[in-house]
DNA sequence: TATGAATGAGGCTTCATTCAT
DNA sequence: AATGAATGAAGCCTCATTCAT
């Protein structure tokens, strides 16, 4: 493997790299891109202003390396829930817990993962979020190929284009997320799957 | 009409604020808050500076305003749609058509509200966005209310709770809004409401 | 005299005039030249910013009218005081009795004038506020020439240019003025100018 | 001592602050406050702006640090001029010769001292410069015990509360200086204390 | 003549980024 | 290699003054 070949140097070097990001995440979720300044950062991470330029060239070069990191966290989950051979309803089922999963552990960026997913940030110049967006609807195909399949193995009536129904399905788990954000107590977030797959079932599957 | 009796004056005023919202709206949602200044929006406006100040106390307030004028014509288009002596699935059917008609007419700001009135907003300092969002809520209420009438009246199945129905539906109209934004050949806004109903339909109605 | 003279539209210019500096007064007084606007001015004088403009060049030239007008009120008080026909002791009681008068008259702009006339200001460019320092010292001669004539009769002991002893007497009234207006209650002001003098005439007064 | 113990990074600093005050100070003392720009201050210092803000919070807190500089200077020397075991005679001696000896080190900013400490200023916000005045009345106090002192010694005779004497004598140091510094030739600076001391002493000297 | 809306220069302050140590 | 002091462009906002009505 190459990890074992990082010496003890690369290693510490990525160490240092994984503080900066987890204060910059940190801060970035409380307040904002634009509310946050590098100072700030560096003094959070514990490291001088200088230091942090060595490691991202710029602000936003920061903040995207955030995202991708952020990305990589949700794609492994959900890409290693979805290829289980499973039917397409239980990898369904595997795709919530595995996203939900995730939200747990990331609380904080949920917000940021939002916006910038979903198209309502302003924060990373034009042009270069496409690489976000575009792993977002590269895990949206994944899904949808779950739909393609059940529809064609006559699990799922074919009432809708496949993608729309992924995207319908992430956005009410978005949604439910977002609520459950909002006001926990009074919006518990539904620990069953099968609270959201209903919503979808009851008409998807055949009779 | 209360209108008719605006002054000359007053009704010359009105128009130019409409033109610095509509400046400020512009550039706001091709580049974000942050990354607009005053001095731009003042320039697109064809105004000077301070006349800007004289309509707007801050760019703060100048950002609420805009939002607000938006939410404003939300809930009068939607009120107006699901207040029709009709059924549930008709009202449902209106709803959607109402916000699909708001949004052709508003497409720049769409990104704007859902940033906003979903959480994912740091434009706004903490507690100046609350009349936003909780407007955004009592409308999803609104919906909620057809919902909960469609089950009292057995045309639909007690599958959710009512107010995460309409969390839904509203969820899933706005990703296929934001799947028509980023791509409007490839993902062409459903001009019948049914392919967003059908979604929900083939399961809540009653066999 | 000429006043009989004026015409309805000028006295009626005159009383504006009039009505602007009192305004302007209350607020230069009470938060000092600049941090005071024209409009605020405008709007407390009841009149629209380009009426005050058709009265007064600029802001600095308003404001040197009003320390004139304050400036002639004071001289007027304090020549008829000391022009009266007296011995020279009897006038500097009448001098302090005076200038105790008018400050009680004009309490708000006792530390305007203070300062423009001891130099501590820097509202006025350079050169304008001539005029004002030198009517003060041209008061101050008058009584430096009272000192003198007493020193001539044989009233006073020459112990000091007539003129350092009349900077002396009027730095001590405007010294009791100050610690009076800092605190009312626990410095009172003297009603009696004996108290004032003594510190003077204990020591001035042939034996 | 400590002073020595300063690294060189500290001492470095030290001398860019007290550049940095020396700039402010000359201009603020020709130009009053409101008419000083802090890029003004940043160029005749020779620094950047931003830097400028390294050291000082902002605007106010530059032009509070500067008075509470010459603040300590002035109440070092008074009190050690004070503090020797004299009689109190020789005391005020001393006071008047420190008070000189502070003023002719400090020409420039003088009249910002006595425009703070006599309370014609609105430079400050509300509230901040009562550190300024407090200062100015403590000190006022030591010399007020002095006569208190002198007055309990019979070397005094009781003609005034001894804070009002102490007031007189410090206002009449002040008038002589501002004389002074108006018309420098015309009106030379007493080099005997004296010469303001006959004021109050052939009246205040027991016979 | 009186008005007050409009102007825009200029002030204060922040902060991403650089570079000498 | 790491540091963090220094930089200065750029942003927000105020307000004296003008001028068309």
């Amino acid at each position: 493997m190459e990890v074992k070949q990082l010496s003890r140097r690369e290693r510490e070097k990525l160490r240092q790299r994984q503080e900066m990001l987890a204060a910059a995440l940190d801060l970035f979720s409380q307040k904002g891109y634009h509310n946050v300044s590098m100072a700030e950062i560096a003094q959070k991470a514990e490291f001088a202003i200088g230091t942090l330029y060595k490691f991202f060239q710029n602000k936003e070069d920061l903040y995207k390396a955030l995202l991708l990191e952020l990305c990589e966290e949700f794609e492994v989950s959900i890409s290693q829930a979805i290829e289980q051979p499973q039917d397409e309803v239980e990898k369904l089922r595997s795709f919530i817990r595995a996203k939900t999963e995730v939200v747990r552990r990331n609380l904080p960026v949920i917000r940021l993962y939002l916006a910038e997913s979903r198209g309502a940030s302003f924060n990373i110049k034009a042009g270069l979020d496409d690489e976000i967006r575009n792993r977002f609807y590269l895990s949206l195909e994944k899904i949808a190929a779950i739909f393609a399949s059940g529809i064609k193995n006559h699990r799922f009536k074919n009432i809708a284009d496949p993608y729309y129904l992924a995207v319908a399905l992430a956005s009410v788990i978005d949604a439910t997320l977002l609520l459950w954000l909002d006001a926990p107590e009074r919006h518990p977030y539904p620990e069953n799957p099968d609270t959201i797959l209903d919503l979808f079932f009851k008409g998807l599957l055949e009779p």
